[in-house]
DNA sequence: TATCCACCGGAATTTATGGAAG
DNA sequence: CTTCCATAAATTCCGGTGGATA
């Protein structure tokens, strides 16, 4: 049934770009001086997660680089401080700098060592403001940036005016896909991925429509589809397989997300699983009844409550729990009970340990 | 209604770790 | 070996908020 899992990966590249000519060339256009030895132009890319900015810039820098000699770095900015992006940069267009290097340091390199155009692409670019490094690359004559984020105007309100302004008219905005287009790019990787005829035309326009255009969500929903299709001794894919694809394909993302965390997290995702929907205050207390014994003989110590609160925001981030209510009422609960912690956690311990108290 | 309490989350500070240079 | 620097994680501090209680 599955022929090629890497066709699913997210660092699959398709070979061809579908319905992104337009998007391509303009991106295509902005970095056309740098051929010539000339900045390029910056643009600011955006668009909602999922629908292709990182695959469509990196398909066309790679490109470009193939054919022209420029240079360029990609940055997922994501959590990233000023000095690891700069050095990401220096790192990407030669030496990496070592990992204690003065941020001054850092800076002086970037002025010295950029001399020929360098077009530095800072994805997931939401959080950037926050650093110093959009003024410390703008102040590089050579280097131009191709900024890809979530929403345009809010990103440029948040930046510096001085930077704001070069993104003046170069924006290139991405939306979802339409269930045909998007259907048309699933075709490929089925092609690819799965055996001979697995899934059918309409089946991927099935998946297209659930997913509304998010062509990520459609890839690991058609695996997931043939995932099903398979363990369920199908010979093809049947649509009570792409029925129940999306919510597999869900149920994977949130299990990686929850195996990405550390061990905190995991305590406290398994004590709000347990209980199907709890208020913080009993979470806390649950916490701090078992907290000693789960965290017995392990390098990790609990945590305080005001720390607590963070890996809590952070498993809400991760799509793995949900919250309501704001200050002294807040709920909390898991968003898919089959999603669990590796982990050998026993959170009924603490059952059994509150009520004989 | 006034006051208290527990929780929320921003900001600053501390602690632990690790690589590189002197 | 000591010092310098960066980073990540955790703690401390604190103003804000809203429900419970006198």
């Amino acid at each position: 049934m599955i022929v090629d899992r890497s066709v699913f990966d997210d660092s699959h590249l398709p070979q061809r770009l579908q319905h992104r000519d337009a998007e391509v060339n303009q991106l295509a256009r902005a970095l056309e001086p740098a051929k010539q030895g000339d900045p390029a132009d910056d643009l600011l890319i955006s668009g909602p997660p999922g629908v292709g900015k990182s695959v469509l810039t990196r398909h066309t820098i790679d490109r470009l680089a193939t054919r022209a000699d420029v240079q360029y770095a990609r940055i997922e900015c994501m959590g990233q401080t000023t000095a690891s992006i700069i050095r990401d940069v220096l790192g990407a267009i030669g030496d990496r700098p070592p990992q204690n290097t003065a941020r001054e340091d850092l800076c002086l390199q970037l002025r010295e060592r950029v001399t020929d155009p360098v077009v530095v692409v800072l994805d997931e670019a939401s959080e950037v403001h926050e650093t110093k490094a959009l003024d410390r690359l703008a102040d590089v004559e050579y280097i131009s940036m191709v900024v890809i984020c979530y929403d345009p105007d809010d990103w440029l309100s948040q930046a510096p005016n001085r930077i704001a302004r070069r993104f003046h008219g170069r924006q290139l905005r991405l939306d979802r896909y339409g269930v045909d287009e998007l259907a048309d790019i699933l075709e490929p990787r089925a092609r690819e991925g799965l055996e001979h005829g697995a899934v059918a035309r309409d089946q991927l326009e099935t998946i297209a429509d659930e997913v509304a255009g998010v062509a990520r969500f459609g890839i690991y929903s058609l695996l997931a589809a043939a995932t099903l299709a398979k363990d369920r001794g199908h010979d093809e894919v049947l649509d009570v397989d792409v029925a129940d694809a999306y919510p597999l394909a869900q149920e994977w993302m949130r299990q990686a997300a929850l195996d990405s965390l550390a061990f905190h997290h995991h305590v406290l995702y398994e004590i709000i699983r347990e209980a199907e929907t709890i208020d913080s205050r009993t979470l806390h207390q649950r916490y701090d009844a078992i907290a000693d014994d789960i965290y017995a003989g392990r390098q990790r110590t609990p945590l305080i409550k005001r720390t607590r609160r963070d890996k809590l925001a952070k498993l809400h981030g991760y799509d793995l729990i949900g919250q309501e209510g704001g200050t002294k009422d807040r709920i909390y609960w898991v968003l898919d009970e089959s999603v669990r912690s590796g982990y050998d956690i026993d959170v009924r311990v603490a059952a059994t340990k509150d009520s004989e108290l």
